[in-house]
DNA sequence: CTTGGCACTCCCCGAACCCGAGTGCCAAGT
DNA sequence: ACTTGGCACTCGGGTTCGGGGAGTGCCAAG
C-alpha cells in the first residue's frame, strides 16, 4: 500500500519529466496526476524515493529528475505497453514491403526506426556467422586482380579484390572457381573453412599462390573480418535538444561514427526480447546519459542480428520499446520470406 | 595599388576571422599583420570594403565579419595554395593502400577525408554509367527467390533480389544465366540496355515473364536508379563549434540525411578541379552558412565521381582545398590500377 | 501515517550599470 | 589625394543587486 503509492509517485515523477524535461516539484504531481494525497505526504515519499536512489534533486530547493536507476525502476515495473496504432503498423509493413534487396531493407528499416521513434537508429546486417553460402563467384577484373564475390542465403552479398603477383591463366581461374563452388556451396559458413582449407593442394606449384590467397580471402570473408555490418540513421534527432541539456551531442556522434562501438552496443543485447540500457549501465564511454533499446529479429529460434535506437535517458520507454519491438517483428517476417 | 592594400585587408580579415570567429577590429589587424598603416586608413577601407559587399558588422560597434561574398573572392583571389606535407601525403597514401575492395577504399576515403579536414565528408561510389559489366551471376535463392549480381569493372557489385511468381528450373535459371554472360558481359553500362532487351523473346512462354524480371531488374540497375550512392562521414565535427555559432546544426544534420541532396551537392561540380560553393551559393536549403568543396576523381579525360566536406563557411579554405585535393588525387590513382 | 503551516534556500530573471572595443568623422599633416 | 591622430558616440557583454517564486524539510497536530 505504501509501496504502491511510492511506485505510483516514481512513475509520475518519470512521465511528467520525460514529457516537460524540467524538474518536477511535489505540488505539480498532485495537481497533474490524481493521487488522493496532500503535497506534503508526496514530499516525504520522494525524500524515501531519494534516499534509495531513485530521484535526485538537480539544486537544493529543485524539483526532483529520476535517476538511471529510477527509470530502471520504472522500465522494469512500472511502464506499460503502448502499443503502436494499427495505421502505424500498416505503414511500417508497407514500407517494408517495397523493398528491393537486402541493402533496401536494412536502409528502410534504419529510416523507419528513426522516424517512428524520433532517435538515432541502429540496424545490423543479419549476421553471416548463422548463414550458409549460396554461391561463390571467382571473376578476372584485370591481368593482376580477381575478385571473389559471395552470395549468402539471407540475399547479403560479400566481395573481396585480390591482388596476385602474377597474371593467371582463364583456366585456372575457371578451375579454381569450380573446385570453390563445389567445396563451399550450400554449406553453412562454420563449415566452410574446413571445406575449402585444403583446396590449393590441387593446383601445380605454379598456381598455388593464386589458390592460396584466394583461399584465404575467401576465409576472411567468412570469418569474424567482414562480418558485422551496422547502418545508422536519424542523427539529426540528436539536435533537438536544445541545449537546454546535459547532454553534449559531440561524444555521442563521435561515439556513433565507430563501427566498434555499434556492434557493441548492439551486440550486448541479451538474448530473449528486448534489452533497455540506460545511462550509465551502458558499455560506452561517452554514452553515459543516454539509453540504449535494442531487440533481435530473425526466426525466433535463431536470431540473426540486432537493432536498436539511442536516445537521451529521459525518453519515452514504453512508447520506443514498443516501436523497436515492432520493427524487429516485421523486418524478421521479411526476412523469413526470403529464406 | 590602393586596390592591393584593400584586398590585403580583406585578406586579413578573413585569415583572422577564421583563426579566431571572432569579429575583427581595425586595431587587432595592424597588430597582427603588419600592414604599414595606421588603425584609422584600414578604417577606411573597411567602411569601402563593406559598401562592396564583401565584410559586414554583426551589430553597430563590433568589428568586421566577411560575407560570402568576401570568401568567394578570397577564395578566387587571395588564397594562395597550402600544399600537404609530406608525412601527410605518405599517410594518406599508405592509409588507401590498405583497402582490401572499393567498399574498403570508399569508407577509408571518407574516414581519411573527415580525419584530415576535421569537418564532414562525402564520397561519391563509383558511378555506375561509365563503366562496364565484367560479369553477371544469376543464382536461386528460394524457390521463388532469385538473385542477380553484376560486377563492375571498378570493383563495384551491385545485386538485386528478384520474386518471381512461380518456382522456376534450375536449367533456365542456368540458360538465362548463360544469354546474360554472352550478351552484357564486357559492353558498357550505355549499351546494355540494348544488348538485353529482346533476351525474353528466346524462351518458352512459360519462362518469359521471369526471363522479363531478371531482364528488367538488370535494367534498373545499369540505368540510374541504383547508380549512386554516397557515403558520409564526420558528422561528429559539426558539434565542434560550441553554440557560439549560427551554424544551427540540426537543420545540417537534416539534410545530411537525404541521399538526393548529397548527390545534388556532389553532382553539380564544374567539369574541372576544384569547385567550391559558399554559403548561399550552395543549391540546397539549410546549408546556407555551410560551404561545399568538392572535386572529381577518377580518370582525369573520365572522371567517375566526386568527393568533398561540407564546413562552415567560416573554414581554412587554403588548407580544405589542398587536402580535398590530394585525397582525390590519391583515390583515383587507387582506382586505376585497379582498371 | 497524513496534513497544514512555516521558515529557509536557492535559482532565475530583469534592471541598472559600467567598461571597453570599435566605429565614423573631421581637421591637420605630408 | 591619402594618411593619420583625435574625439565623441554607440552598443554589446559582463557584473552586480534584489525581488519573486518554487520547492524543500521539519514540526506539531489531527
Amino acid at each position: 500500500m505504501l509501496e504502491d503509492r511510492r511506485l505510483a509517485v516514481l512513475r509520475a515523477i518519470v512521465e511528467d519529466y520525460v514529457a516537460t524535461h524540467e524538474p518536477v516539484g511535489s505540488k505539480a504531481l498532485v495537481e497533474r496526476h490524481n493521487l488522493g494525497v496532500s503535497p506534503a505526504t508526496i514530499r516525504n515519499d520522494m525524500a524515501a524515493l531519494e534516499d534509495e536512489g531513485y530521484i535526485a534533486q538537480p539544486h537544493t530547493s529543485a524539483g526532483r529528475v529520476p535517476t538511471d536507476l529510477g527509470y530502471r525502476l520504472f522500465v522494469d515495473r512500472l511502464s506499460g505497453v503502448k502499443p503502436l496504432s494499427s495505421p502505424e503498423r500498416r505503414a511500417i509493413q508497407q514500407f517494408l514491403d517495397d523493398a528491393v534487396d537486402l541493402d533496401d531493407v536494412m536502409s528502410r528499416t534504419v529510416r523507419l526506426l528513426a522516424q517512428i521513434t524520433r532517435q538515432v537508429a541502429l540496424v545490423q546486417y543479419p549476421s553471416l556467422s548463422r548463414s550458409s553460402v549460396r554461391h561463390i563467384e571467382l571473376v578476372t577484373l584485370s591481368s593482376t586482380r580477381l575478385i571473389v564475390v559471395v552470395i549468402v542465403d539471407t540475399g547479403r552479398v560479400e566481395q573481396r579484390i585480390i591482388e596476385i603477383g602474377a597474371p593467371v591463366t582463364d583456366a585456372t581461374v575457371a578451375d579454381l572457381r569450380a573446385r570453390l563452388i563445389a567445396a563451399a556451396s550450400g554449406k553453412p559458413f562454420s563449415d566452410v573453412p574446413a571445406a575449402v582449407a585444403e583446396l590449393d593442394a590441387a593446383f601445380e606449384p605454379d598456381d598455388r599462390p593464386v589458390a592460396r590467397a584466394v583461399v584465404s580471402a575467401v576465409l576472411e570473408m567468412v570469418t569474424e573480418r567482414g562480418e558485422e555490418r551496422v547502418v545508422l540513421g536519424g542523427t539529426a534527432h540528436l539536435a533537438r535538444y536544445g541545449e537546454s541539456f546535459p547532454l553534449a551531442i559531440q561524444p555521442v556522434l563521435e561515439a556513433l561514427e565507430e563501427q566498434v562501438v555499434l556492434l557493441r552496443l548492439l551486440g550486448e543485447a541479451s538474448a530473449g526480447g528486448i534489452t533497455v540500457r540506460i545511462g550509465h549501465e551502458n558499455p560506452v564511454e561517452g554514452l553515459g546519459s543516454t539509453s540504449v533499446i535494442t531487440a533481435r529479429y530473425g526466426r525466433v529460434d535463431q536470431p540473426v542480428a540486432s537493432l536498436g535506437v539511442v536516445g537521451p535517458t529521459h525518453m519515452d520507454y514504453p512508447g520506443t520499446i514498443a516501436a523497436v519491438h515492432a520493427v524487429a517483428r516485421y523486418v524478421s517476417r521479411i526476412l523469413d520470406e526470403t529464406a
